[in-house]
DNA sequence: TGATGCCATGTTAACGTCAACATTATTACA
DNA sequence: TGTAATAATGTTGACGTTAACATGGCATCA
C-alpha cells in the first residue's frame, strides 16, 4: 500500500507545475496537446488520483447525499434506495446510508452530522414528521433536504405518494363486495401516509353508509409481531372484520400469520389486502390484492428534486412532486359472507 | 443556510486562539475550566461544528467506509448492509453504499474511485470472483478491503460462510426422505457460495448412491424470471426431479411461480428447499423448509475485520471467519413419490 | 520593427484544522 | 523571594488542490 501520490510529484515527473496537471485533471483546453500527454503518461506511471479530500476542501463539496432512513431490511426502504443511489451515481453523486431504526435521536444527530460538510444535501425518510426537534434540524439545514412522504410543518422539498384516491376506491371495492365490518391496519399517525389514508378510509365508508368505519382500525408500529398482534386483537373481536387493508408490508406479514394461525381462510372467510407490491404478494396463496405505487420513480424523484436545489441554491425549499398509487385487484378478495 | 462559523470565529468570539477551539473540540485536558465554558458557549452561539473536510484533510481519513453490492433490493444483501451499518456506526464510521448491479466494469469503477480518499476501507459483496480485474485492483488497494464470502486468488481478508455442511446435511435429509432426483438451482458458478454448495451436493449424493447427481442442476442468474425459467425447465423434463433445492430467494420467487404455474404441489408432488430465511418463508403455503445463516453477524464480523485492520495497518490482508450454516426444516419436503 | 494580443504555463494564496513547537502564566518549594 | 517545574495558551506551517492573477513567448499586423 505506497502513499498515494500529490499532484505535485506528477507535475516534477512531468516537468511542468502542479496547475498544469490539474489543468489537465480538469480537461482545461488551456493546454498543449504535448504537455498534456507528458502530464498524463506521469498521472498513469505515479498511478495519479485527484485526492477528493482535498478537492472537497477546495471546493467545500463532497459530491455526496446523505440518505436517512429507519430500516433498510424494509424491501420498501432498500427498493427507495437503490433507486435513489442510481439516480445520485448517474449524477455523479455518492449515497451515504444512514439507517436509524426509528429511533429519533438518531434521526436528529445525523441531520444535524451531516451538516459539517460531510454531505451536500440530504434525503430523507423519516419516521415521525410530528417532532419539534426533526423540523428545526430541517429548517436550520446548511444543505438542501428533500422528504419523501412526508408533511412538516416547515417548507422543504417533497416527494409525496397519493393515499387518498386508491383508499377511496378500495374501500368502494370493498364495500361493493358487501363488505360492512372493514378492518385497517395502518401505520403510525405521526406520519403522513397513515393520516392521509385513515381520512380517505373514513370518508368514503361514511358516504357509503358504513357504521363507525373507526371501529376496526388500529395503527400499530410497523413491525412483524406488531402486525400479528393487531390482527390477533381484530380477527377475535365479536363479530370480526369480513376485510382487512394492511398498510405496512411488515405488519402485513404478521397479520398473515395471525390469520393463519386462527384458521381463517382468505379469502372465504375474510378478504384482504396487502400494501406495496412485493416479490410475494403474487406468489401467497391466494395472491393479494395491494395498493402499490413505484418506487423506483420516488427515488428517482427524490434525487432530482435535491439536484436540482443544488444546482440553484437560491430557489427556496417547499417544491413537491407526487407519486401515483394503484390498486392491483387479485383474488385475496371476495364477497362478504355472514360470520357473526 | 448561514454559511458555517470557522474555528477561527469561534476562537475570536471566545477571545482565544483557534487551537485552544481546537482543544476543548477534541476534549484535550489541557484547557482551564473557565476557557473551555467559554469556548463552548462560543461554539453554542455559532452553531460551530467542525468541518469534517479540514479534519479529513488534516488526517487523510474520512471516517466512512465504502460497502459495495450488486443489489440493495435484495433482501440478503439489504440485511448485511444494514448490519454492517450498525457495527460501522458503532465505531464511529459512517457507510457510504455503492450499487453494481452486477456490472463488473461498475465494481471495478468504484473500487478505484474509492481509491482517492473516499473511504479508509471496504467492504464488498463482489459479483464474480473470477475477473482479473477485480482481484488486482483488490491486490493494489491503499485502503483495507474485506470481501463476503468470495474466494479471491490475492489475499484479502474475508468474510466466510459454512456451505458444505449444511448442503450435505440437507441431501442426506432428502435421500432419506427417498428423494433420488434432486434438482438444485444454484448460484452462477463464478462466485464460491456455488462452487462449494455444488461440491458438497455432489459428493454427499455420489457417497449415498444417487445416480448421475448433476442431471438436474442449473446455475441460473439470480433473478426472479431466470428462476422461473430453469425451474420450468426442471420440471417439465421425463422424469422430473422429486425434490428442488433453490439457493438464491431471487430464483426461489421465481421457482416458486414456475411450480404453481404447472399446478405442482408442495410437498405432495415436489419437496421444496429454499435459501436464506425471510419474511415469506415461514408463510408461504406450505412453510418453507430452508438452509439459513446468520446475516447479521456476517455483516458484523465484517465490519470488525475493517475496524481491525484499520487499527493495525500493518497486519497482512488474509484474515477469515467463518459464519455457520443451519438447515430449518419444515413442511415443504415430505417422502417421495414416484412421478414417471 | 515595435506594439498588441493571445496562448501556454507559472506563482501565490487560501480553504479549516491540528501537530509540533514556542511562549507565557501559575504554582511549588527551597 | 527566586527559581524550577508545570500548566495554559499561542504561533507557525502543512495537508492537496485550484482560483486568481502574473509572466513570458510567439504570432500578427500596422
Amino acid at each position: 500500500m505506497p502513499r498515494p501520490a500529490t499532484i505535485d510529484e506528477v507535475a516534477k515527473l512531468a516537468g511542468v507545475s502542479s496547475m498544469t496537471v490539474s489543468r489537465v485533471v480538469n480537461a482545461s483546453p488551456r493546454v498543449r496537446e504535448e504537455t498534456r500527454s507528458r502530464v498524463l503518461s506521469a498521472m498513469a506511471e505515479l498511478e495519479y488520483r485527484p485526492n477528493a479530500i482535498a478537492q472537497g476542501m477546495r471546493s467545500s463539496t463532497t459530491r455526496t447525499v446523505g440518505f436517512l432512513l429507519p430500516d433498510l431490511t424494509n424491501p420498501l426502504n432498500a427498493m427507495i434506495a437503490q433507486s435513489v443511489e442510481a439516480s445520485l451515481a448517474a449524477a455523479g453523486f455518492r449515497m451515504l446510508v444512514a439507517s436509524t431504526r426509528f429511533d429519533i435521536d438518531k434521526e436528529a444527530h445525523y441531520l444535524e452530522q451531516f451538516q459539517a460538510n460531510v454531505v451536500d444535501g440530504i434525503i430523507a425518510l423519516l419516521s415521525d414528521e410530528t417532532s419539534e426537534v426533526i423540523a428545526r434540524a430541517i429548517e436550520k439545514s446548511r444543505v438542501p433536504v428533500v422528504v419523501i412522504d412526508r408533511d412538516l410543518p416547515v417548507p422543504v422539498d417533497a416527494v409525496l405518494c397519493e393515499h387518498e384516491q386508491v383508499m377511496s376506491e378500495l374501500v368502494t371495492h370493498l364495500v361493493g363486495l358487501g363488505h360492512r365490518r372493514i378492518g385497517l391496519l395502518n401505520g403510525p399517525m405521526t406520519i403522513r401516509p397513515a393520516r392521509r389514508r385513515l381520512d380517505a378510509f373514513c370518508s368514503t365508508a361514511l358516504k357509503l353508509g358504513v357504521d363507525d368505519p373507526l371501529r376496526y382500525s388500529r395503527a400499530p408500529p410497523p413491525t412483524i409481531e406488531e402486525g400479528f398482534r393487531a390482527a390477533m386483537e381484530l380477527m377475535t373481536a365479536t363479530p370480526r372484520p369480513t376485510a382487512l387493508i394492511v398498510c405496512s408490508n411488515q405488519n402485513m406479514f404478521g397479520a398473515l400469520r395471525a390469520i393463519r394461525d386462527l384458521g381463517l381462510r382468505i379469502p372465504g372467510d375474510l378478504s384482504f389486502v396487502g400494501a406495496d407490491e412485493n416479490m410475494s404478494s403474487a406468489l401467497l396463496d391466494p395472491p393479494l390484492t395491494v395498493i402499490d405505487r413505484d418506487i423506483g420513480s420516488m427515488g428517482e424523484a427524490a434525487a432530482r428534486l435535491l439536484m436540482d436545489r443544488l444546482e440553484s441554491p437560491h430557489r427556496r425549499p417547499g417544491a413537491q412532486v407526487t407519486i401515483p398509487s394503484q390498486l392491483i385487484l387479485r383474488s385475496s378478495c371476495g364477497p362478504a359472507h355472514r360470520t357473526d
